[in-house]
DNA sequence: TATGGAGCTTGACGCAACGTCAAGGTCAAG
DNA sequence: CTTGACCTTGACGTTGCGTCAAGCTCCATA
């Protein structure tokens, strides 16, 4: 019995099935300086004793609660409260939930969308443009139930209608790509026809609704501002030509 | 006006401000085959026209539902119902809202207890049970002295020594409640290497005074006996694994 | 005592999705 | 010709380890 205190040391593996963790991660600790072993063979083993173990603890006790490892090590070394970390923490932690709440939420209404027929509104009306995305936008511009007539009116149609009604979109997009290259003027008759058939379309698309003269420009400047629409009008410059020639029609006929 | 159709393209900075992202991204994305450049200048430079913006633009779309950008790469490619992705996606989602919210509830009650915990061993010490108030309990099993000395051992301790040392009881309590319901035998060694940190921890809980066989082994029946010892060591059955284990530690170290 | 198998060591790459320099060409304008 | 804005290709940093890879050490058995 000598009077030396016998203190009862463990290899790597030991410390790491104890605690939990692997001797990866403990030699991880010793790199970034956040826990030493208590002794170092000759040969180069890592020794930890019954002190290093407790801080151990306290190191898994406060990372599996979400602490940093540069925090926990503050908090280790007294020049961070233990509280006062975890508070901080904790904000971060209430941010995070109510971020995934919120993607959870779009994960589902997409999902809900695209299973039901409205991905062929979404994917085809504005060929890879998902106008319900934006379904926030248009009930603020153009009311409330806008956007829920068009949704009824769009589920209502049959699959030949809604095939057909596409086609008409493409044309008047290509259409209105092709005479804005041509240079021709926004008030040209050529330029008011694709207005007038602009007009039709969305027409039929709102249900037998108004096209009133707010709509119908307010739509038009969207074209321009919004590269989602401009891109398939022709870019912007493609874009400001439309905008142009509907504003032209609406002076003339819906005034 | 020739007949060739002229695309309009646009610059890396041109593509990322209109799409919301920076040109290191777009970058980034060619470099993982995600999204190639419509053209490339004799310069290098990158050229973009409407179809990769629409591209993009489903990118983006899909990204910001927090899917990663291997996955998006399936989907585009068609190897991948989108449908399929999103609802495996949003498994993980909830996975990791429950977590969240798992960790949010831990670091909570972390925050309350090291609030209100520096006072009293009182609640702490049997993780909610006051020691105190089992005063008689402890003097007539394990000696009229012995409640006094642990209670100057404790009131000696400072602040973070009983913050250490509670920690210590709760890692070891879950601990035990998870080896007891992993199955494993009450002498196997992950069993044995518990009881010894049980011993330990009762040995600096008292003072230095000597844990003794009676002392060891009557501490586990009452374990089991009463409830509201046996509630932290998960239920009935855990608490009889911690004592058959203590049993059987009893036998080999303290007999 | 030789040998085998565990256990230990020090590197060093990998992951997810880019951010952020660094060093240096390109292009239009003054 | 010189700015200054915009473009390029590297290459390292981030977070917390997991996972080889190559080689040394220790204990127990043949």
């Amino acid at each position: 019995m000598g009077m030396t205190p016998e203190v009862t040391t463990y290899s790597i593996q030991e410390v790491a099935k104890a605690a939990g963790t692997t001797s990866r991660t403990l030699r991880h600790y010793q790199d970034i300086g956040l826990l030493e072993p208590s002794r170092t063979g000759h040969n180069g083993y890592r020794y930890y004793d019954d002190e290093a173990l407790l801080r151990l603890q306290r190191i898994l006790l406060l990372r599996q609660l979400g602490l940093g490892l540069p925090e926990i090590h503050k908090v280790l070394e007294g020049t961070r409260d233990t509280t006062a970390a975890l508070r901080g923490h904790l904000e971060l932690l209430l941010q995070e939930r109510d971020r995934l709440e919120k993607q959870i939420a779009s994960v589902k209404t997409t999902i809900d969308k695209t299973e039901r027929g409205e991905q062929l509104m979404a994917e085809e009306m504005f060929d890879g443009f998902d106008h319900t995305q934006y379904k926030e936008e248009v009930e603020e511009r153009w009311g409330k139930d806008a956007y829920a007539k068009g949704d009824r009116w769009w589920r209502g149609m049959s699959d030949a209608e809604r095939t057909s009604w596409r086609e008409r979109s493409q044309q008047l997009m290509s259409g209105w790509v092709a005479a804005g290259q041509s240079g021709m003027a926004a008030d040209s008759d050529e330029a008011q026809a694709l207005a007038q058939r602009q007009f039709d379309w969305l027409a039929s698309a709102n249900g037998g609704q108004e096209v009133s003269f707010g709509y119908f420009t307010g739509l038009g400047e969207m074209y321009v501002a919004d590269p989602r629409f401009s891109a398939n009008y022709g870019g912007e410059q493609g874009a400001a030509f439309v905008r142009d020639a509907m504003k032209v029609y609406a002076d003339r006929h819906l005034a």
